[in-house]
DNA sequence: TTTGTATTCGAACGAACGTTCGAACGAAAG
DNA sequence: CTTTCGTTCGAACGTTCGTTCGAATACAAA
């Protein structure tokens, strides 16, 4: 019984040399990711991340061989992650409407977790190129179908839904993604009720309900 | 009487000296946006948009002083002309839902129209420093606060609203602006169209209505 | 034509960029 | 101890950046 295929991280390069490496290499992509979610990827300079991962300017290349790969690491370790935990959390759970709170709660909670992460990979999302490009850009079509798949699957017994389920996928991602526009000004706010919002928002609507 | 109150563009410095003045100035800040939207400030150079705007680099500079403040004109003209359409539109409309749809149609015509303006407002919003921040935050915070006001009228007179009328714009925005990381794969649809959709998924959700 | 002003541009400046390289460090193995 | 190898770093490289400046051009007024 084969698995649940999951992502194969390429940038596990030759082999997990030693156990610190590993933990370094998490430090290094953290500080990255801070100083692009900060600066943005085209004023983030290879001194600034040094800096704020505590590390000399050419010490960062022994954990990555560009910035453009640093940027790459970033998006796709947090994309892989979030679908690996994705995954997980749907096994579990058959009703669509359960499924798509699973989805949106483990969107959000990456988010309000990893908010840089985030970040980076939504504001430089076509700054990759060629073969960084494609491997992300795979990730986020396998994330984007299997939302799809949920929110198509939702309206499958009842009359047909409003909205195309490929554009009101869009649009519910647009609804997720634009928090970290605003986030600082609801600090301290769940996942949960910011889930829930945005469920409610979504299913039914900003209007009450008439009797 | 006096009208209602717009803005002031502080673009116009000493004057319109001649009508071809401001004529080259669009072109220019059009090619400044082009260049912006497509590669982002940071990775954007004077050089570039000189190309872009057929023009030699040190020649730029006579319509703006330095790159920030491209961007911050960029930005300027865009939200204050969203802005002038906006309140010229809403003044001849009384009825909430009808006010909404107005702002939603305004806001879609104008990314359609001019797709480059409105993604560099949109992934470059915190670039700006100091003064030309302030600016533009200003022109932001009143296009909010007049949706705002909007979408808390649609639900005075009926019991209250599912979501907090102020996360429900949130998450309007959000639709709203998503649609530029994804709206060449619906290329081809109109503003009436796409409004139509986002006012119906944000009014009434997704789910079919209950008999 | 002559004068004055608005506009354009080639050439160049210093600063900051991404990246490289060889030496030095630290710890574990022989 | 010596050797080995993963890791770190100071110094420097060539390039490209934003910006400046003085000269050249275009064009309207006198």
């Amino acid at each position: 019984m084969a698995p649940i295929q999951t992502t194969v991280d390429p940038a596990v390069r030759v082999a997990n040399r030693t156990e610190g490496y590993d933990r370094k290499l998490e430090h290094v992509l953290a500080a990255g990711a801070r100083v692009m979610a900060r600066e943005g990827y085209g004023l983030s300079t290879m001194r600034k991340v040094a800096r704020e991962a505590d590390m000399s300017l050419s010490g960062l290349y022994h954990y990555f061989a560009s910035k453009e790969e640093l940027l790459f690491l970033v998006q796709y370790h947090t994309f892989d992650s979030i679908l690996r935990r994705l995954n997980d959390r749907l096994e579990q759970v058959t009703d669509p409407r359960e499924r798509l709170r699973e989805m949106v709660t483990n969107h959000l909670e990456h988010f309000l977790a990893r908010m840089d992460e985030l970040k980076v990979c939504a504001s430089d999302m076509e700054t990759l190129t060629c073969d960084y490009y494609e491997q992300v850009r795979a990730l986020r079509q396998r994330y984007l179908r299997i939302t799809l798949g949920i929110v198509e699957s939702i309206c499958e017994r009842a009359t047909g839904p409003r909205v195309d389920p490929w554009l009101a996928t869009l649009y519910l991602f647009g609804m997720l993604n634009w928090i970290y526009m605003w986030y600082p000004a609801v600090e301290g706010a769940t996942a949960e009720e910011l889930g829930d919002q945005i469920l409610t928002l979504f299913l039914e609507g900003y209007l009450p309900r008439k009797e």
